[in-house]
RNA sequence: GGCGGGGUAGCUCAGCGGUAGAGCAGGGGAAUCAUAAUCCCUUGGUCGGGGGUUCAAAUCCCUCCCCCGCUACCA
């Protein structure tokens, strides 16, 4: 039986469209998702919606429906988006499923039985308005001795009966988890951030609300609805089966690596084990977050008007490039920054030029002068070996890059390959070898057309539909494309399709400015 | 304020004690199999400022300047 990963990105938050961010983090998951079935897992790969909160009341009643038919018109758009980047996603949980209020009600019991929960008031400022509380220092007391909140509303001090999770109690065990496990939280800085916060102290945290019930109701008190974020971080449960397949549960739970986010490393770092100890269940093996992506150096805001839409991207450059831009420009984990010139400066420089030219010069000198047939390879020689084992031992340095999510080191080790490969040929110069040499000229394109074989198999995690369209050039079936193939050379004798480009070039004329 | 991370070629960054590196951009050349792609050569940096340790410092220590992140309940 296959060893299991289980992954996933966070839910997006469907209180509006979907943003580049939201497209950053599904098609990095979604290549890392997909290295690892390539690599022999069985995966399973959950994204979805966070439905509930109070923002989503909020947005929903500034345009007059309610939080309902505001998800339902914004989330099948986060669904089109991952379809759109081509995602492999096994799921798509919506929190507002009866299936996932089973869940949480259900984590929640646990909870509770373990002594974790407790029913306490929780005060705070609170605007009638924007129906929310806000921290002291989001308010401000005006000259006219009115205190007002961010929205610009007035606020009041309120104080509200709530149930209260006793966080306070896990920061021994958080501690002594982060320090067992020092791959829990990556990349470093981040869990650095995270034990300097717990150890700086733990209050407890206030999760249930009565002043609206846009949510998943408390177990024995519906007057109650549950904190968005302890029903937002069950998804994770609730996607795999939890609390009624025990099988399939069984089968994948504990996740294997969360992606998210840096803005959420504390939801899923320091709140989301502290439940999941409470409740008796395994804790995920590692939460990963990724940085932001700035448009230009800037933060991309709708004020600014510099936003970046997922799909006019796609429709710009096409997924696959979208996807190969992101992880190779930007380290994951930190910020990157997008730019016009960047993508069409990646797009021609490594797809077109590097990888695609390379698949384009050697197979039409197959097509041409070999019958349009996989030509033998013949004797061997040192730069010939050099080559086939610089690309044979690409899967060793690509996995550890990939098992630590550092994608844009895998495809760095794959392009210096790519490169060399690009040597060779012209020192080679299969060209010259037609006249002189034609035994030797077969070698050479039969060498050139193996390494196009391993980078295209490499490469079909960050750009599944180019790789699938170079391997079919490559006539290799379907059962040869996962990494265990990569193994199995080209066999000299195949029949090939006639050479198609695979990654176009992008002319700067037709390059869509965003 | 506290804790943490940074300031290296025009741009993005690697190097973290032993004669300054990569990719892209710029300049010159070769080749013509190929998506005018490729290959070779090359311009370019007082490695944030100052001080110190050392035979030797981007690399260690001190100090100053600047930038960024975290510093609890919007998601």
């Amino acid at each position: 039986m296959k060893p299991k990963f289980y992954i996933t990105t966070a839910i997006s938050y469907p209180n509006g469209a979907p943003h580049i961010g939201h497209a950053y983090e599904a098609l990095a998951t979604d290549a890392l998702a997909r290295f690892k079935r390539l690599d022999g897992y069985d995966v399973f790969f959950l994204t979805g919606a966070d439905e509930h909160g109070i923002k989503m009341v909020q947005t929903a009643a500034r345009e007059g429906i309610s939080a309902k038919e505001l998800s339902d018109r914004n989330v099948p758009k986060f669904q089109a988006m991952v379809e759109a980047l081509g995602c492999s996603n096994d799921a798509f949980i919506r929190t507002s499923e009866p299936r996932h209020h089973k869940a949480s009600q259900e984590i929640w019991r646990r909870m509770a039985e373990a002594g974790d929960i407790y029913k306490d008031t929780y005060a705070g400022w609170y605007s009638i308005r924007d129906e929310a509380y806000y921290a002291e220092g989001e308010t401000e007391l005006r000259a006219d001795g009115v205190r007002y909140g961010p929205q610009g509303t007035p606020v009041e001090w309120v104080e509200e009966e709530s149930y209260f999770f006793r966080l306070s109690a896990f920061q021994d065990r958080l501690l002594a988890h982060y320090r067992d496990n020092p791959d829990f939280i990556g990349p470093a800085e981040r869990r650095n951030e995270v034990v300097s916060f717990v150890e700086s102290g733990l209050r407890d945290l206030s999760i249930s609300r009565t002043t609206f019930d846009w949510g998943v109701k408390v177990p024995d008190d519906p007057r109650h609805v549950m904190y968005v974020w302890v029903d937002a971080l069950t998804n994770y449960l609730t996607g795999v089966g939890y609390p009624d397949d025990a099988t399939q549960f069984g089968r994948y739970w504990p996740a294997d690596l969360h992606v998210i986010g840096k803005d959420i490393v504390r939801f899923h770092a320091v709140y989301w084990p502290a439940f999941l100890m409470s409740a008796g269940l395994p804790l995920p093996k590692r939460v990963f977050a990724h940085g932001f992506l700035f448009n230009r150096g800037e933060k991309m805001s709708k004020s600014v008007g510099n936003v970046v839409d997922p799909f006019d991207l796609i429709a710009a450059y096409g997924a696959d490039q979208v996807r190969y831009f992101f992880l190779r420009e930007v380290p994951f984990g930190q910020d990157g920054n997008y730019s016009v010139d960047g993508i069409v400066t990646r797009i021609n420089a490594d797809l077109a030029n590097d990888l695609g030219n390379l698949a384009q010069r050697s197979l039409s000198m197959i097509a041409r002068n070999c019958g349009g047939v996989v030509p033998n390879a013949g004797a061997l020689k040192g730069e010939d070996e050099i080559i086939l084992a610089a690309a044979r031992g690409l899967l060793d340095a690509c996995r550890p890059a990939m098992e630590s999510q550092q994608i844009h080191q895998a495809l760095a080790a794959i392009w210096a390959v790519i490169a060399d490969a690009n040597r060779y040929f012209a020192g080679q110069a299969p060209w010259e070898l037609r006249k002189t040499d034609p035994q030797r000229m077969e070698t050479v394109l039969y060498v050139t057309a193996e390494v196009v074989r391993i980078f295209a198999v490499l490469v079909q995690p960050v750009m599944p539909g180019a790789a699938s369209r170079l391997l079919d050039l490559l006539a290799q079936p379907a059962d040869r494309r996962d990494f265990a193939a990569l193994a199995t050379p080209l066999a000299a004798g195949t029949t090939l399709p006639p050479p198609q480009g695979v990654f176009p070039r992008i002319e700067t004329e037709t390059a869509k400015p965003a």
